[in-house]
DNA sequence: CCAATTAAGTTAGGAGGCTAACTATCAGCC
DNA sequence: GGCTGATAGTTAGCCTCCTAACTTAATTGG
């Protein structure tokens, strides 16, 4: 669980409060700001917490998942770089998710025919069947915490996050990695 | 910058297409949670960065806050265990926390006068000064990102956000720590 | 009144992010 | 054909979070 988050969010009456000594203060948009954090936060944990009881982290379930390609019942293959790109981590950060899952066997490094300086990164058989194990589960977690939202909510929903994550990577760009969308 | 997010977000129709292969899959529930995990990501990377360019982190900023009263101007005080609980974190990773404070100066360490067992965590002035040198900034952040939303779109985030929040608690409740809603 | 339990805080070790620096390889260009 | 620069991957060091074990102090109960 990555974020830090006060437990109990103001409340709004105090939020009003405290917006009388900071004129620059918003509280509306503070309201929606605490809740957005703490509402990711908690659709955060709740996969998080699957992952890791498979030994997995949301970090290594990406890198498999990219990998994976139920459709075609094939795997694809990546190298770290394409893999850290996708995957929005540092080359670095995949050099350790990839010795993990390599570790215990979920995929393998390949050498690159052509080009030695590159690898090629592919699932085995068991990081197939972790996926296989581990999908049925999450999906069923996902569509069972969205379950208290109708369709039309959900496209509100959809469309209002979209409008937030559209004016926060125009206004505040990411400083390094590519917040594009 | 905490979660790992895919850059660009799985479009809706191929979500679709996975979803033949797993019946449990609910697209619009899969495309509500990522738009979710990735717009929390931006909102607290705006404000992430900020903190970073200030010497603290969403960890310390949350603990100075709590030890912060502007309206009475007067600085709280709380024992570690309590600043923990507000936060959400562990004991072990608010000592962390507090270290690093009071190493920078920002609070102190004061025995308990009746139980020698606690600590009370004040903030000091520079501690003081540098909220107020970084409040109005991080106002100014999340009244910029949430401008896009009206009113009554902030109003039917906030619902929507805390229906999910609930969901996600009510439906998986965090292991350890508290997830009450 | 002293042993056992509980509680507060810290320490130790692990995982996963990051940046910056390093190594090996490839491509370009006189 | 051998510099020069760019690219792929790794390594090293830092930060923040976690759990588990430990130390010290307070409480409880025979």
């Amino acid at each position: 669980m990555p974020l830090l988050l006060l437990k109990d969010l103001p409340r709004y009456e105090c939020l009003l409060e405290v917006a009388q000594q900071f004129p620059g203060l918003d509280p509306s948009a503070c309201e929606v700001f605490l809740h957005l954090l703490r509402t990711g936060d908690e659709a955060f944990r709740v996969t998080e917490e699957h992952f890791h009881a498979k030994g997995l982290s949301q970090g290594r379930f990406t890198v498999l998942m990219l990998l994976y390609d139920k459709t075609c019942g094939e795997t694809h293959a990546f190298t770290p770089a394409q893999l850290a790109e996708m995957s929005g981590v540092t080359r670095a950060t995949m050099t350790g998710l990839i010795d993990t899952l390599e570790r215990d066997g979920m995929v393998t490094r390949r050498p690159h025919p052509e080009d030695r300086r590159q690898l090629s990164v592919e699932l085995t058989k068991k990081g197939i069947a972790r996926l296989d194990d581990l999908l049925p589960e999450h999906f069923r977690r996902i569509a069972s915490v969205m379950s208290v939202l109708s369709e039309t909510e959900r496209k509100t929903m959809v469309r209002l996050l979209s409008k937030i994550a559209a004016s926060a990577s125009e206004t505040f760009p990411a400083s390094v990695a590519g917040g594009g969308a």
